[in-house]
DNA sequence: CTGCGGGGATAGAGCGCTCTCCGGGTCGCT
DNA sequence: AGCGACCCGGAGAGCGCTCTATCCCCGCAG
């Protein structure tokens, strides 16, 4: 920065009016004549001014930054960090978040802040950064349920809308989806294709979602007079569902039918069973959920549950703005219904 | 918020001194005495006060904050715009550059803004954010060559780093990797294991990276006598490399050794080539690049060409912190060495 | 006893912006 | 013609912080 930075005051002086006209036609506010709005705007192009942030946020108290918070594991390791985001990273429903998050705010300029919290030190540092107005509000993406930040934003009363319901109630808005009727769909689907034998690789059992796609799935084939149903328990990645497939094929070589808890397991037990040459779906139907970028990226198109993930983190970033501008008070649930996406697979 | 944060003002008078005295306990500048430095700090505690960002912004002239942006294909459409987020993080690379990055802004607590810049539109807008003052620097991971945001920033006067070497001078700073090496590494390693028909699945040709990937392989080989190398492009994506691994397949079913530009194409090269019931490395050798989370996720695990993308990433941080420090003023470029990591594959 | 040097705390001037008042001009209405 | 309503622009008081200049107090030399 060699010269200095233009001020209003600059602009003012250069258009022949007062600091608060310019600042006036800037924020677009009450009716400012036609002409001297042109005036100011060429003394703006002239000067080449972009108002300073740091002094309007001073009068505003607004940061007109959100946090995004990625939330994980305990873990206290150097190396454990670095590789905790890239692992979040590496998850495609990540990026979907993000792109949701990004669709809602951009328009209205705001841009999230990266932040990471897996650690009492990095809550606090999340907690401070907003108690010092660097941003407004946080929408938290946790990966276990009982992660202690939400509880921490709750009772130092900041703005925060959490992905997935907390474990425990605690008083925030959040975003999440009706797993259970996703495991449901599956089963019947399945069902629906004639499955006689269906297993089902779920997720981390740790994760409360897992749980209830699982119970969904159970559920509706218990309806259907099958009780019980082969489990193996995956970690939502690639190669989990490799070995998950693996397993469950060892133990029943019989089975006709599969869901995965997530695409991309699915896509590992699809891997697995073209291997063990198995015809997808003749021989075993599979089912995925999420319907991400994967389901579509490989032969064969997966039948998956659709989880509108970008519209979910649009409908976080919707409400926080809500919390924010004070135009919403009470902590609020949205729940989206899952969907079922007929392709190949099953 | 419910009730006014507490000020300087407020601690100042809790602890019975002036507001620049509690000013200098919370900054740690100059001599106070140790008695009344605890009676500072025991006020702090009692008024549970955090500094107003914004304020001391304003004098500071200081966001310390930096931005991170992801610099990418021009495409106007909307969807490709939430495509194009959900694109970059589906790749492993940029999880490693930003575990780097906050790697190193993390212990000084500047936390990076995420910004994407696919249009004319979007670039303006990371220049204005800067210029507003919102944040410190830029960090520009560009998706390829020829992007005209450097340039922009370099004429705006603004800090910024750049993650490669742009398509045209500019006067910044950036870091790099010596991809040609990476790529004469490769083909010494398939040379060294005895191949005598090796192939290449090459990234996309736009990215310069790739063709000086391409350019050291193929350099390496010519030297040894092996002109003519069958050469495929990929996307830099799993399916891109299982496509071409089965086009260089059809063309060329004797090939002994592949080399892919990058980890997730050598991986979907290895799974074509176990279809076609090629042993690895026995029949065809496979080196990747990058020794990303997947060279070792799987079987078999991957011999690679290390790009130490985390490192790399910090160096990046590193550098833009001292040109906003103005401890740098002229562009510098520091290129990493890649470096040949021996597995299984090869 | 006065003068002086210096550590240590304070007072106060901004940083650049927003926003509430307020004043002056223009109408419309009686 | 007179008067209130209305509209538009200006003046000025902060927002909470940093930092320079200043002042106070104490010890010590002259």
């Amino acid at each position: 920065m060699s010269r200095q930075a233009p001020t209003l005051e600059d602009v003012a002086r250069e258009a022949g009016v007062s600091r608060a006209t310019v600042s006036r036609v800037v924020n677009g506010v009450r009716n400012v004549d036609p002409a001297i709005q042109e005036l100011v705007r060429q003394a703006i192009e002239r000067t080449g001014y972009a108002p300073n942030r740091a002094a309007r946020s001073l009068v505003t108290r607004r940061a007109e930054t959100v946090a995004l918070v990625v939330s994980g594991a305990e873990d206290a390791s150097e190396a454990a960090q670095a590789a905790f985001a890239a692992r979040v990273f590496a998850d495609p429903f990540f990026g979907r978040v993000v792109a949701g998050i990004v669709g809602f705010f951009r328009p209205r300029s705001v841009h999230p802040v990266l932040m990471f919290a897996e650690s009492d030190a990095s809550r606090q540092e999340v907690l401070t950064y907003l108690r010092q107005g660097r941003a407004d509000g946080a929408l938290v993406v946790s990966s276990h349920a009982d992660d202690p930040l939400p509880a921490l934003l709750a009772g130092a009363g900041l703005p925060a809308v959490l992905f997935a319901r907390p474990a425990r109630p605690v008083p925030l808005s959040y975003v999440d989806l009706a797993h259970r009727d996703g495991g449901r769909l599956a089963a019947e689907r399945l069902l629906a294709r004639g499955c006689r034998r269906p297993a089902t690789i779920c997720g981390p059992l740790a994760v409360a979602a897992s749980q209830e796609r699982l119970a969904g799935f159970r559920g509706a084939l218990a309806r259907r007079g099958l009780a019980h149903v082969p489990v193996a328990e995956g970690g939502f990645t690639l190669d989990s569902g490799l070995a998950a497939m693996t397993g469950l094929l060892a133990d029943h070589p019989d089975l006709d039918g599969v869901f995965a808890a997530n695409d991309l397991m699915a896509r590992g037990a699809c891997q697995i069973l073209r291997e063990r040459g198995r015809r997808i779906p003749e021989d075993v139907a599979v089912v995925g959920f999420d319907d991400s970028a994967v389901a579509v990226s490989r032969s064969p198109h997966l039948t998956t549950v659709r989880q509108p993930v970008e519209d979910m983190a649009a409908e976080m970033a919707r409400l926080l703005d809500e919390h924010i501008r004070g135009a919403r008070t009470e902590p609020t649930s949205v729940v989206f219904e899952p969907e079922l996406i007929a392709r190949e697979s099953a």
